[in-house]
This record gives C-alpha cells, structure tokens and sequence, in this order.
DNA sequence: GATATTTCTGCACCTGGTATACATGTAGTC
DNA sequence: GACTACATGTATACCAGGTGCAGAAATATC
C-alpha cells in the first residue's frame, strides 16, 4: 500500500521545492525584478539550464503555488451536493474559504502570505502570469457548468467568467486591505460581508444599477 | 482652423505607422514568435532603439491598436443618456457596434483583422498583454460606475469586472467563429442573439442556474 | 556489477530590452 | 541665412531570460 515514490522521484521533489524557496526568499528580500535566474539557481546550487527544467518561466517560480487554485471552482460545482445551486455551492465554498483564512481568499494575515502578495501585486509580470491561471479557471468552470448544471456552452461561459472576476474582484480587495496593514480577523467581518453581497449581485444580477 | 503639426510631429507619427505596419506585416506572414525586433527595425529603416522609443515592448506592436478601446466602456457609460440605466447604454452600444462590424466586438471578417485576430488568439505573450487592457477598462469603468450611477466602490467594481468580463466572451465567440471562415453577415444574427442573452442574464443574474 | 535511461551540467547561442555617448535634423531667433 | 537649443535617431556594447546540444553523473533494472 505504501508505495514508496522511488529515490529518483524524491530527489526531484527535494530539488524542486528547494529552488522554489531560494527564489522566493530572494524575491522577497530585494523584489522580482532585482533577482536574476542565475542567482537562484546558484542559491539552489543548481544549474540555469535545470532550474528552466522544473520551472518553464522566471514567473512561474512564485505562481505554480497557485496551480492547483486553477481547478478549484470547477471542482466545488462538481461536487456539491444534489439539489445544490451552483451558485450556493460557490458562494458557501468561499466564506468557508475565508473562515479558514485560505490564502486564495487573500484573506491571510501570515507573514509569508502577506509578502508574497504584496510582491506579487506590485509585480506586472507576475499579476499577467496570474490571468493565465484566471482564464483556465474560467475555462474549467465554463466546462463543469456545462456538464452538470442543464446550461448551454455560452451562457455557461458567460457565468464562468463572471463568477471568476468576482473571485478575482474579491480575493484582491482582502489582499489589499491586509497588504495596507489591516489583520485578517479584523478584516474579517467587512470580507463576509462584501462577499455576500458580490454573491447577492450575481444571484440578482445588475438590473438596479441606474 | 488647420494647425499643422509640424514637419517633425508628422515625421514622427509617419515613423511610428511605418514601423507599425511593417512588423504587422511580417507577424501576419511568419507569426508573432518567428520574427525578431531587428528584423523589424531593418524592414522599417529604423535602428532598434528607436523602434523601442515608440514601442515600448514587442507586443505593444500589436496591441496598441486596441488601446483606444480600453477607455470606451467608461466613455460610454459617462456619455449616456440621462435617465439610461449604464448596463442599457453598453448593450445598446455593443449591439450598434455588432452592426458596424466594429472589430473589437470580433466580427469582422476583413481579411487583415480576421488573420490579427487569428494570429492574437494563437500567441500567448499577445493575449497576456490584452490581459492588461482588460484590467485597465474593468479600473476605468468601475470609476465611471462610481461617480455617475450612484454605486458604491466595491458593487462598482464587481460589476465592472463582470461586464468587461462578458464583453470578452463575447468577442472572443466572434472572432473564433470568423477564424473558423464563418463571414460576418453570417455571423451576425447568432452575434446579436448570443449578445442579447448575455446582458439579459447580466441583468437579471445567475440565479436561475441549478 | 553491467547496462539502459533519466536527469543534470556546462557551454554556446539567440532574442528582447536598456545605457551610454554621439550624430543628425528641426524649430525658433537674430 | 547663420546660430543656438532641443528633440530625435544611431551605433555599440551590454544585461537577463530562455533554448539546443553533447556529454557527464546519477538512478533504475536485470
């Protein structure tokens, strides 16, 4: 039952995440720009050409910690439970998110976290690795949409994107506040709120705006 | 009446088409990855410093004729008529905008924007930097949401963010359609169709999906 | 332990983009 | 029309991200 990776597949992990922490501990201490690949892969004590082995692109060495978000919502539609609005299985799954202080909430007060998104958010070549991940995210949903709620290809896309943007709308207003100084159970509260109502907004729709 | 811009602010302008069309030319005929700047530069009679004094990066070749569009939705929305609710202006704009065959609404099956809008979709560096004139329209309309409806920051926003963001499916299901050889005319019902439906469920929300 | 297969490395190379220092052309002034 | 002031363009060298390649080193398999 144990089944054992292999040494090979150990190691690889091991050399993986231990250039990903070099290089977010450079890039937290003097920002993305001012940190050149070679310096990380010294760090690692790795070559260039095997960093670019585990890591396509200098970006993807801060935002593959985002990769699995990417399937996220797609899953949260998939599974909910019989009789379950899309909708409510989303909006339930985020403020249990926020409650937990998931990070992809930007609801997280951790050091770690904080930086991470004060850097990323101060970085444009990182906020447009980002949309990458926010278009895939839209795509799965749009496909999750399609297969288990009755919906037709383009209203299903339409709702992905619109449910992703309010993810995104959303995760970044907490990610701001906390950036600005604010702790996250201080910040709780407003972040309840404001993602109820973003929810309520799309149950309801735009119809009010004057 | 007729202030003349001025020897040097023609030649500047005639420079910066120049250099413009000659790397679209060159993208359109061997693809965006497998033409390098010097190439352009070259092709343009320009060094390559000075084409980079006019575009500021590669992409920016390309996607600079979009940037006017990034300010259109908040332009819209600011001069609508009073007592128009905004989401009604920006339907009403997007479906006169169908009938002009407006590129940026994707249906537009002049051969040069068909084979930009091929080239666009299929060269990932393009999309990214669109991904910003994206997040600048989403910041701009948002503003525009804010002060002349009487919305408050954060439904600001979240609205902002879905209208823009099915303002892209939208163009985007145009232009696939068109890449895939369909004409405009025969696009265009299924264009306005897809478009009425997508404002009405922005108007009246999500909430009917199960 | 021998061998086949991954993985890692060093090196040369290409390309996008920038810094510097200098040449050229344009605009206004006398 | 010559003179100056300034904007613009050029050549060159340079840096950093990223790739191709040939061979060395490590791991897996027998």
């Amino acid at each position: 039952m144990t089944d054992t990776p292999g040494l090979r597949e150990r190691k690889k992990q091991r050399t993986r995440t231990a250039i990903s922490e070099a290089a977010i501990a450079l890039f937290l201490d003097r920002g993305f720009d001012r940190v050149s690949v070679a310096e990380i892969a010294e760090a690692a004590e790795v070559s260039k050409r095997t960093l670019f082995a585990y890591f396509p692109a200098k970006e993807d060495l801060v935002v593959h910690r985002f990769a699995d978000h990417e399937t996220e919502a797609a899953r949260v539609v998939r599974a909910r439970p019989p009789g379950t609005a899309p909708l409510d299985a989303l909006r339930a799954h985020f403020l249990d998110a926020l409650g937990r202080r998931d990070p992809f909430t930007g609801l997280n007060d951790s050091p770690a976290v904080r930086d991470l998104y004060r850097m990323l958010l101060a970085t444009p070549a990182l906020v447009a690795r980002l949309g990458r991940f926010r278009t895939a995210a839209e795509r799965g949903l749009a496909e999750a949409l399609c297969e288990t709620a009755d919906a037709s290809p383009l209203p299903a896309r339409l709702a992905a994107a619109q449910l992703v943007a309010v993810h995104w709308v959303l995760t970044l207003d907490n990610a701001e506040a906390l950036t600005a100084g604010q702790s996250a159970d201080a910040r709780h509260p407003a972040a309840r709120e404001a993602a109820e109502r973003a929810f309520a907004l799309l149950a309801r729709g735009l119809g009010d705006l004057s």
